[in-house]
DNA sequence: GCCATAAAGCAACGATCTTTGCTTTGATGA
DNA sequence: TCATCAAAGCAAAGATCGTTGCTTTATGGC
């Protein structure tokens, strides 16, 4: 019942992410609309809910090559292809939309925070000299998601060229 | 009458992002909403035009202290009091909303990047070593609007850090 | 000054969303 | 098993949006 809302509500946002109503995700689900304008307050507090339960998702595991200029690299590179997957777009769109920011952008880019601790803390445990998590979460990761969200072009070069940037910080 | 039309929409924006329609702005603007319906094709189109002409507005001066570090200090620091505006973050998050990303994101970007030029080339004129437009454009901006649209805090330090950031990557 | 064309207003219609009262289903506990 | 209460379904009414045909106004050329 409810994983059928939240499917249903999954699937319209990587079909069309203008204009999703009650009815059309009630239709989806095969429950009454009425339940819907009766359980959430609106759309947007039930797309909340869905992008917190599609984006909070699992620790992704982090690379752990030996070296952090190629863990960045790679990681970096996973990152770029997940958020430039046109789903994955329509849903960081319909999220700034629908200022579902607050509670789920945090808590993504706390994920990606921790992601790069970790590297960062075992890079320095081998001796290497590395800039700061935040560095690499403004200096990586929000290029990336700027582009995304901007429509500008994520080429595969691209992720590679912000580590090497970030990584000239260090020295 | 169509200033009307683009001052109403302006309001709407500052007021409530969520939702605007054709018969609210043509109450505001004193007009019949048939007007609306019949010169633009919807209400993103009509948003397209206004953001357009509210962002790429006239060429702000850019600063030009003599040195890099004080120019893009400088720079920084009012790019970041204007995006936080709430207004203006509103206008943000309904330019993504609306898809209208592709056309007027990608203007904004280029008037910051003829910015970041102008500064740079500058410097170098004085033999300043510098980093290039575009990585100004990826690590001082890019975070800086990262920060705002994913509702992060962007405290008057920030802008700075990232200027210093960028600026060791020239080194 | 008059006519032609385009733009804006008006009004009515249809479609869709949203709300609300009431009924039905289903799960829980005595 | 039955009683009870919460949650879901149903149906009708209300509100808003979006569309279209027609009328009115204004602007420019002759």
């Amino acid at each position: 019942m409810l994983t059928a809302i939240h499917t249903a509500v999954g699937e319209l946002v990587g079909e069309r992410a203008d204009k999703i109503t009650f009815p059309m995700i009630a239709e989806r689900a095969g429950v009454n609309p009425t339940t819907l304008y009766r359980r959430w307050k609106d759309v947007n507090a039930l797309m909340e809910e869905v992008a917190a339960a599609a984006l909070t998702r699992d620790g992704d595991p982090v690379p752990d090559t030996g070296s952090l200029e190629q863990d960045l690299t790679q990681w970096a590179d996973i990152i770029a292809r997940d958020i430039t997957r046109p789903m994955r777009v329509r849903y960081l769109r319909a999220m700034v939309a629908a200022r579902i920011d607050i509670v789920v952008g945090c808590s993504v880019t706390e994920a990606r925070l921790e992601q790069a601790v970790l590297m960062v803390d075992r890079a320095r445990e081998r001796g290497e000299t590395t800039p700061t998590a935040a560095q690499i979460l403004d200096h990586v990761i929000a290029p990336l998601y700027h582009h995304v969200v901007f429509a500008l072009p994520v080429d595969p070069g691209y992720a590679r060229r912000l580590v090497r940037d970030v990584l000239t910080m260090a020295r």
